[in-house]
DNA sequence: ACAATTAAATACCAGTCGGTAACAAAAATG
DNA sequence: CATTTTTGTTACCGACTGGTATTTAATTGT
């Protein structure tokens, strides 16, 4: 069991239910190491929880730039963000960036740290989409892309945490729709 | 130091903080009184938690269902809404009742089935607000009702839950006004 | 083959958690 | 006044937390 065997273990304990409700101790049982062993390798549950979430920006988030950074057009980058959101089997239990922003207050300061990092470059992101689609001659509902860009993020970011609540995808992809509609208004 | 104090300070605890954060020592010490005191009187955690969602849905949840039955028009009760959830300063730290639901795996038992019970009440009166809308010859953007009323109950959601995150409450103004315009479209 | 070094595990630390048993003061009841 | 019953307190319980000091096992260098 190396340490990416760990971090894989790790991530997906994270994922799965609430980063602050699983505690090292159970890491090391389900990774079936010692305790020392993890902590001389990741110095501290912050430093392992920040390894485990730049594995995943770079393992899940990823793609969710590239939908975002692809050049598709309004409407299609749109379509794939609420396909992505409501219907990849990856977000069934939610997303652990979205879930460890959610409970910000609970985190170290180097995953903390980290967490905000990814956020101001998700916004980046989204504002540079909405940008290049103005550019583009597209219109996104008159709306400003600052404004724009926080608003898409954060209904991503509900859609996809209702979904490690458990409800209905078909549900989740109707509320979303309805939220970008604003985005394609004549 | 009587009961109904307690319940005010324990009520002033969850809602300040997260309601998981907030240990039954804390709120002793907060109080001034004795563990076994606070435990006789309410049972166990899941008990106290329980006295306090009753006591807020009484003191502050009521108003929302008022603005929900006011019988006033779409647009009027929409911007009522929209200024409950934006700039009232009870909702400076967010809505404990979202903060419970939100995370709602860690509530026993008990408190746990009457946050299921007023997120139900919630949805029905949202659902009966846009019922009487249609019944009074007001469109909705031509959505189902039952779909409009989760989408409606979660945007209100979303909006206070971003306010005890600290956003600015013009943006959070912005962005729920954004998302409610769906229902007054043309 | 033996010594030095590295890796890993056992066993422990102080602190906090929710919850209670045992006990002291006070108030109601005979 | 005496007794019971309620109210409140101190001190404790076992279970868990994140984090380590210490010891044992495996590996390496010579």
């Amino acid at each position: 069991m190396n340490n990416d065997d760990v971090l894989g273990v790790a991530m997906a304990a994270y994922w799965q239910g609430d980063p602050a409700d699983v505690s090292v101790n159970a890491i090391t049982q389900m990774a079936g190491i010692s305790k020392p062993s993890l902590y001389r390798e990741f110095g501290s549950e912050d430093g392992l929880k920040l390894a485990v979430l730049d594995r995943y920006a770079e393992q899940v988030l990823s793609d969710m730039f590239v939908i975002l950074h692809g050049g598709k057009g309004l409407r299609e980058t749109l379509d794939a963000l609420i396909d992505f959101a409501s219907d990849d089997p990856r977000m069934d239990t939610g997303c652990l960036f979205y879930k460890m922003r959610a409970g910000k207050h609970r985190l170290g300061p180097l995953t903390r740290a980290r967490v905000d990092e990814i956020d101001a470059a998700g916004q980046a992101a989204y504002a540079a989409f909405l940008q290049s689609c103005l550019d583009a001659g597209d219109g996104i509902g008159g709306l400003p892309v600052a404004a724009g860009a926080r608003y898409l993020g954060e209904q991503i970011a509900l859609a996809i945490t209702q979904r490690a609540s458990g409800e209905d995808k078909a549900r989740i992809r109707e509320m979303l729709t309805l939220a970008l509609s604003v985005f394609t208004r004549p």
